[in-house]
DNA sequence: TTGTATGCGTTATCAA
DNA sequence: TTGATAACGCATACAA
């Protein structure tokens, strides 16, 4: 499980925080906690400031010698820059901010998880926000960070293509799950994973499909929708789109009338939590899930296995979306444009209990 | 449902967004987009630029009439303050930093959502961050938020009361769902719903009750112990500790083993999380629930009510600790220590499908 | 390679 | 009430 997470040793963790009142320097007034500055470090090493700030900063552009001196002063004061101070003549926080519609949407566990990976491992800080699935929110909460952070990560943004690219005028923006011109955008290919699901629909004798979609204005809910109608057709299978909501459990609930009026034997849905609510809610009327209808969901969010029959779905591959995002800001921050390759993006189907034989009493 | 938010009307949202670069003052020489600053400002207004700060950072200490010079100044040139020039002399970012174990885990949902309601209402920004769980990463993690918030809350922290004492020598610290000395700490009353649990059961006719713990750190899992083993005690039942692990979903089927064995009749988890995971892998073998077993979670997540059967569970008061945390900080912070009364946080007993009688041909 | 001087945008101290 | 000026801590162009 990938829930599992490292020891809870305590450790000797405790004297790894910092003393907080730096050494009894004799620089300063304030007696009682003065963070230790580069000027403290310079009078201990014996240097002018400007040169600690050099090591410091860009390592390589001081002789190793006094660069020593400079680590070893820096590490005995407990020294850590101040982000403000070096923003102000810089402009840089080393810090990216990752706007989500909506902290508790599994799909965006993963993203969030490999992003903070990735940052982490080039030594930047993600700061997370969410937009509580509102475009107007999202714009607030983008703006507000905009004025702190390097460069901003949009995931499945609500915000219509002329304003992210208003944004990305200000910072850096990269998106992911979804298509914007002329911004940098992150988006597996559908078309991989749809196309073995029809198949397997179809294997599986169904021969009327539907498709309930998310949110009107997604653009990922129209790309879904049409990578469906596109295998569709070119299987012979009829399908059509039977309703529209909020990409949430209780979404999926309420196009449960529309999926029953529509007489189709197997429905995609536009994400598993929407799958997760319509199945719930058919079973609460009596249909039984495969026997009498598939169901089918979008992206293998954690829990899509627990419901009862686990669901059918196909995968997203969210993790590498979310640090493939960070990994290529942080190439176009540092200038070594496509330095990293970008990852491919595949999505794949994933048979589970909720799809099965079409029923022959219908 | 809690889930379902605003519309998602675009409305004419796209000439909110700043026009980037500031007008054509001709005072700097980048003509490609310098922001505008307090100078351009008391140039504009005719005034001096310390005036300026004065008027737009505490207003009251300008006359009437410059005052609205500025402000209109400020609005014509699309003035916004950097945030990094403001916290190098005062220190202040007006950002909180909020950490939870795991972003993955519901019962921090409405946590963080309380959280960002109350911050925004006082016009703060929350930055939010995770520790997967470990007490060392938790650290890394709270050190550096501690550099550029004004005030750090831990939810259900996994760090040492020690360690916690430390963090806050350099910037408030305010806890939620843990009891720390001489630090803030909101923890909801937990012998509330405790005590009409084990009526409950009782009622049903148990007689030997069992609990599986979370990590064996976990102050709140103690404290549920503790409050457990007090009521029982009191309505004469017998009750044990049989299993402990990680408080996700996994965690909880791994205690099934030690639950059969144990023969209890009913059995309390340490939350949702590892009740729902416990109750799948006993149906898993064949075990009815509540029919053979009641089982009982904590917290009340959103989704515990998904289970079949629908999960039994002592709800705790997330939204609100979450608000309250960062209401209890920010008047810390500005001074006016408790003019927010400390909002009474009490558990409750919500009563569905998982507890039942218990069997008759045990 | 290192030191000097200056600027980054605000707030704060002191006069006026 | 307002203006001048010095921090705040770091980076950097330029000089040595």
């Amino acid at each position: 499980m990938a829930r599992d997470d490292e020891s809870f040793k305590e450790a000797t963790l405790s004297d790894a925080i910092p003393a907080g009142d730096g050494a009894p320097t004799t620089h300063s007034q304030r007696s009682h906690k003065a963070a230790p500055t580069i000027y403290d470090i310079a009078e201990l090493a014996g240097v002018n400031p400007s040169t600690v700030s050099r090591a410091l900063s860009k390592p390589g552009r001081v002789s190793v010698k006094t660069q020593k001196r400079i680590e070893d002063a820096a590490a005995e004061l407990n020294y850590r820059v101040n982000v403000f101070a070096r923003a102000l003549p810089t402009g840089r926080t080393n810090t990216l901010g990752l706007i989500v519609s909506d902290i508790t949407n599994p799909a965006f566990f993963d993203i969030i998880r490999g992003a903070e990976e990735a940052a982490a491992e080039r030594d930047y800080t993600l700061m997370l926000a969410e937009s509580t699935e509102s475009a107007e929110r999202e714009l607030t909460v983008a703006q507000r960070m905009a004025a702190t952070v390097d460069g901003i990560i949009l995931a499945s943004p609500r915000l219509g293509d002329e304003q992210i690219r208003q944004l990305a005028t200000n910072k850096p923006v990269v998106v992911v799950n979804r298509q914007v011109d002329s911004i940098t955008s992150l988006v597996a290919d559908i078309d991989a994973g749809v196309t073995d699901a029809v198949r397997h629909l179809a294997a599986l004798g169904h021969t009327k499909l539907a498709y309930v979609g998310g949110p009107e204005q997604s653009w990922m809910s129209s790309r879904r929708w049409e990578s469906i109608q596109a295998r569709c057709a070119w299987s012979s299978l009829e399908v059509s789109l039977v309703a529209a909501g909020m990409p949430t459990v209780d979404g999926g609930s309420k196009a449960a009338t529309a999926v029953r009026a529509d007489g189709a034997t197997a429905v995609f849905c536009y994400n598993d939590l929407m799958a997760i609510g319509l199945m719930r809610e058919l079973q609460l009327a009596g249909i039984r899930v495969p026997d009498d209808l598939s169901i089918l969901g979008f992206d293998n969010i954690f829990g899509s296995d627990f419901t009862t029959p686990p669901l059918s779905t196909i995968k997203s591959p969210l993790r590498e979306s979310g640090g493939g995002a960070v990994r290529r800001m942080l190439d176009e921050l540092d200038g070594s444009a496509s330095s990293t390759m970008s990852p491919v993006l595949r999505t794949e189907l994933v048979v589970r209990g909720s799809t099965g034989r079409v029923s022959q009493e219908k």
